[in-house]
DNA sequence: GTTCAGCTGGGCAATCTGCCCAGTAGAGGT
DNA sequence: ACCTCTACTGGGCAGATTGCCCAGCTGAAC
């Protein structure tokens, strides 16, 4: 069910270099091109790779301000809180959690004062009760997979 | 600076069938290729895209259980403990943030009682004061660009 | 009126893709 | 020990795509 050492280092390979081929990679894994192939349709079929979009970094939209908002909703509102927010093109992801608040959203803007506009857009709806932002100033690990790719491919090699 | 109508459409089209080449993209946005190949060049270089890396799903990967940490740190010790973070292959990403906490990271883990084994590697370091986790019960949106890329594109359109 | 950047439409060789095949090796079942 | 099945290899093929080049056109800025 899990990946292979051989997935692991494809999935690490297509990572660094996103615009090699299929024959090109089996020739850096050193296998043949269907094998590659087999695999990259076999991960994406399992859904381990859910697709190749494009990585669009929003501080070059003209979005620089990331901030994660945590929202308190009134009882029952969920699903319209949800529907709200996923209205709003400033809401980069949402999701409900256990803890103090019940959802948590990662929001962008085009600046500091931008940032009140949004969060005014994103709490001016009925079931929210309260919301409180902390404002994103460094990034020191960015959105990252291949560290656990490559745990999730050693744990399965010892197999 | 910011993108143009024909720039979002070509995003938009990317991340909705990223495996499609640059002559295809071009019969689908009506334009010569080449000047899908220079947008692209542009795009890319301008920073707007990253790359096209491969969108590894962790659960797939063994790792269904996502948290939010908040962290306190003491004083001082924010290198060191952005250093001890990026060993963990289970953090994927990490912010330092205004507010409550001084960071805020994403964790994965393999269960809920996984979930307390990273949460010990987490702060089981020296500069770590407290931490808080929110554990994610459902994602009901998932990390997005495409809204954001129409509204870029929109606000553009009237230059 | 001139200049220049961006787009078009086309051509070219080299490469890659999708698809096929037969043969081999290893794992699992009997 | 034997059989079967899956995965991998190594190869071939036609057709499509890529990277690169060019000349001509158009609209905007100077």
């Amino acid at each position: 069910m899990a990946i292979d050492h051989l997935d692991g280092r494809l999935i690490v390979l297509l990572a660094r270099e996103p615009r090699i081929g299929v024959l090109e990679a089996s020739r850096r894994l050193g296998v043949a091109r269907g094998t590659v192939q087999a695999r990259m349709d076999r991960l994406q079929s399992q859904g381990v790779i859910r697709g190749f979009g494009p990585d669009v970094d929003p501080a070059a939209l003209g979005y620089p301000v990331t901030a994660f908002a945590t929202l308190e909703i009134k009882q029952g509102q969920g699903a319209d809180v949800r529907a709200h927010l996923a209205t709003v093109p400033e809401v980069l992801e949402l999701h409900t959690t256990t803890g103090h608040g019940d959802m948590l959203c990662r929001l962008v803007a085009r600046s500091n004062a931008d940032l009140q506009r949004v969060i005014d857009r994103v709490v001016g709806f009925e079931g929210i009760v309260r919301a409180s932002t902390a404002i994103v100033m460094e990034n020191p690990v960015p959105l990252r997979i291949i560290p656990l790719v490559e745990q999730a491919a050693e744990d399965s090699r010892d197999s």
